[in-house]
DNA sequence: TCCGGTGGTGAAATCGTTTCCACCGGCGTA
DNA sequence: TACGCCGGTGGAAACGATTTCACCACCGGA
C-alpha cells in the first residue's frame, strides 16, 4: 500500500529512487562527504527539488551524533543587554547554520543547573550562558564534567579554564566613579541589585571603591535594592539612604535598567537631577540616551559581544584551543545629562526636598 | 570491547541490562505508556538514577515521531514587546515541558519564509510567530500547507482561519487619539515606522483617522520614519512636518520606541513636549514609564499574550480547536506626562522654535 | 474444565539518516 | 603484465529510542 505517500513527507529513499541511485549517494551530494559523479549529483539535485526534500534532523543527529544547535541561556529576556547579546548571538548562529534555542533563569540561580539539564537533553553542539556567578556555579561544573564546549558571556570568571566574552567591569567602574570624582563629587552611594550574587556585580563594585580609595575618599554608602522591583519600592529604599544628613550627591548605579528606576525614584522624593544627584548607569542600553536628561553610563558593546562568543564556542567546537579564554571587549564612558559637577552647596539637596516636600 | 564505555552515555540498553528487564521495559516506566509491575518499575528507577540515565531526544523523536519543542519566530528580540512576549511564550513553555527555539526575522518579511523553513527542518510540534502582515505572508502559507499548528501573536488577521492572540489595535488607537482630541488637540500627525508593512500598523493608523473622523477633525500628516534609524535621523525627517505653519499639536506615534525617539527629536528641535507637542505612544513598554515625563500610551499585556499563545498552541497541537480563533486581549490608556492640554495660543510652538534654535 | 480477558514482559521491527566496507573499473607506474 | 590507487557506487549495519506483537501466567465466569 502506498496509500497517503504523497501527504508524507519524502526520505532519504524516496529521492534515492527517483534519482536512481543508493540513499548513500543521496547523502553524500548533501553532505558533499564523498566523491559523486557530475551525473549523479544533477540526478540527486533535480529529484531533492521536486520532491522538496529536506533531511530529518532526528535521523541525522542520531545517526552523525552530530546536532547542529545551540543553548543559549540568559537571566531575562526583557533587560535590553541580554536581548542585545541573544540578537548577536542568535544572528551570527545563522550564518553558522546553527539554530539557537533558549532559557531563562529570570536571575534565580537555582534554577541555572536545571535549565542546563533541560538544554542539555538536547544534545546541543554546546552552550553559551550569561550566569550570576561563573565562578560558583553548579550549572558550569556539570558541562565540565560532560565535556559540552561553553562561552559565557559577561561572566567573567576567575577559573581560567572557562572561556568568556566580558567587558572589565572593574576598570569600566573604576573610570566612571573617577569621572564623578573629577566632577567634584566626593560622597557617594553605590545602588545596585543584589551585588554579592553576581560576578559582574561584584566586579562593578570593587572599582567603585578602588576609584574613591584612590582618590582618599570614603567609601560609597550602599543601597541594595530589589531589581525587580517597581520605582515605588526603589523610593521607599532609597529615603533611608537620601533622608540622613550627609546626602550624597553622586549615586553611581550597577546597570542602567536600575540607573533609570532610581533616577525617577530621586525625582519623586524631591531631588533634582543631576542638579542635586548625579546618576551614573553601567550597560549603555539605547533607550537611556533617548531620555531627557540623558543617562550618563559606561557603553558596552552587547551584541557584538555575543556574536564573539558564538564565534568563539564555534571555534571551541571545531577543536581549537584559541590562546586565551578569556575575552576583554572595550568600553566607553558615556557623558549624559543625569551627571553634572557636584553642587558647590553640599546641603542643596536637602534644603531643597526639605521645601518641596 | 567495552573500551570506554563510562564516558559514554548510558543508553536505554544500559539501563536495561542493569535493571535486568528489556528496553521496553524500560520505556514503560519513563514514558507511562503501559503497565509496569511494581517490582520493576522500581528496579529500572534505580537503574535510570544510578546511570543518570537521560533518553537521547534524536532516538526518542525519530521513533515517536513527536519532539516536544516549539519554534518561535519574532521580528526582533530588542524591542521590550516581543521580549516580553517571549518571555511569557518561553517560561509557559517550560511548564509544559517544552523546548523554545528562537529566530528573528529583523523587520524583514522576505526573510520569514526562510527562517520558518529553518524551523520547521527541526519538526517542531508547532511554531509561535510575529510576523509583518498576517494576510500577505508566505511562511504563514507555507505552514498551512505542512499542516504545523501555530499561532500569531501581536498581529492579527483578516483570514479567519488563523489563530492569533492580539489586541484591537483599531479601538486602542482609536481611543488614544479621542483622548487627545478630548484634550483640546486639533492638529494631528501620526508618526509611523513603515506602517504600510504591518498589519497591526495599518490598523493602529486607521484607528487614529477613525476618531479624527469622528470628530469632525481633518486626517493625520504622516511622517514614515525609519523605525531602525537614530534620533538624528528622525529629527531630520521630522523637521519637514514641524517646520510648516499649521504645525501639529499632537503627535500620535504607532509605537512607544519610535515615541521615545520622536519626543528626543521634537525636543532638539526646540520644541516643549508637552507644552508645544503632546505625544503618544502605543504598546507600554515598562521603560517608557520611568521617563520623565513619563510617555503617555497604550498599556498592552505583552508577556500575558504570549502566554495565552503558547497555551493555544498547546490546545492545537493537542487536537483540540478553540471556538473563537483569534484572541484579543484588553488594553488600557496610560496617562502620561507627555501629553497635555492642547496649548491654547496654537502658534506657540513655532514661535518658541524661532527664538531657541 | 475451558475460555476470554488482563497484567506483565521481551523479541524484533521500525523511524531516517550516516557511515563502514566491499566492490568495480580505469589509469599510472614499476 | 601486474599491482596499487582512486573515483564512484551500493548494501547493510549502525544510532537510541518506541511500538507492535506474541507470549505467559493468572483469574473469574460459564
Amino acid at each position: 500500500m502506498t496509500h497517503a505517500r504523497n501527504l508524507d513527507r519524502p526520505t532519504i529513499g524516496t529521492v534515492a529512487r527517483q534519482a536512481r541511485c543508493s540513499p548513500a549517494t543521496v547523502s553524500r551530494v548533501i553532505n558533499a562527504s564523498g566523491p559523486v559523479s557530475a551525473d549523479a549529483r544533477a540526478r540527486v539535485e533535480r529529484a531533492v527539488a521536486e520532491l522538496r526534500f529536506r533531511p530529518d534532523v532526528h535521523g541525522q543527529s542520531l545517526r552523525s551524533r552530530r546536532y547542529r544547535a545551540i543553548g543559549v541561556v540568559v537571566p531575562s529576556y526583557t533587560n535590553p543587554v541580554f536581548a542585545n547579546s541573544l540578537a548577536g548571538i542568535e544572528s551570527t548562529a545563522r550564518d553558522a547554520a546553527r539554530m539557537v534555542f533558549t532559557a531563562a533563569t529570570d536571575y534565580a540561580p537555582e534554577r541555572e543547573l536545571a535549565i542546563v539539564e533541560g538544554l542539555l537533553a538536547q544534545r546541543p553542539e554546546g552552550l553559551l550562558l550569561t550566569v550570576a556567578d561563573a565562578d560558583r556555579c553548579e550549572a558550569l561544573d556539570r558541562l565540565d564534567r560532560a565535556r559540552v564546549p561553553y562561552v559565557l558571556v559577561h561572566n567573567h570568571p576567575a577559573d581560567s579554564r572557562r572561556h568568556a566574552v566580558a567587558v572589565d567591569n572593574f576598570g569600566a567602574s573604576r573610570d566612571i566613579t573617577a569621572a564623578l570624582i573629577a566632577a567634584g563629587h566626593c560622597r557617594f552611594a553605590y545602588v545596585s541589585g543584589s551585588f554579592r550574587t553576581t560576578d559582574r556585580g561584584r566586579r562593578r563594585f570593587d572599582g567603585c571603591v578602588a576609584a574613591l580609595a584612590q582618590a582618599g575618599l570614603p567609601p560609597p554608602a550602599l543601597a541594595e535594592l530589589d531589581y525587580m522591583g517597581s520605582p515605588q519600592d526603589h523610593r521607599r529604599d532609597l529615603t533611608a539612604l537620601l533622608g540622613g544628613g550627609e546626602t550624597p550627591t553622586a549615586l553611581v548605579c550597577s546597570n542602567d535598567h536600575l540607573a533609570l528606576s532610581v533616577a525617577a525614584a530621586v525625582r519623586t522624593l524631591g531631588f533634582s537631577v543631576p542638579d542635586d544627584i548625579s546618576i551614573a548607569g553601567f550597560d549603555g542600553i539605547a533607550i537611556a540616551r533617548l531620555m531627557t536628561p540623558s543617562l550618563a553610563t559606561v557603553e558596552t558593546p552587547t551584541q557584538a559581544m555575543g556574536a564573539a562568543a558564538m564565534q568563539r564556542l564555534l571555534r571551541l567546537i571545531d577543536g581549537e584551543r584559541p590562546a586565551a579564554t578569556v575575552e576583554l571587549f572595550p568600553y566607553q564612558l558615556r557623558s549624559g545629562g543625569t551627571c553634572s559637577a557636584a553642587p558647590s552647596d553640599q546641603t542643596g539637596g536637602e534644603r531643597r526636598r526639605a521645601t518641596t516636600t
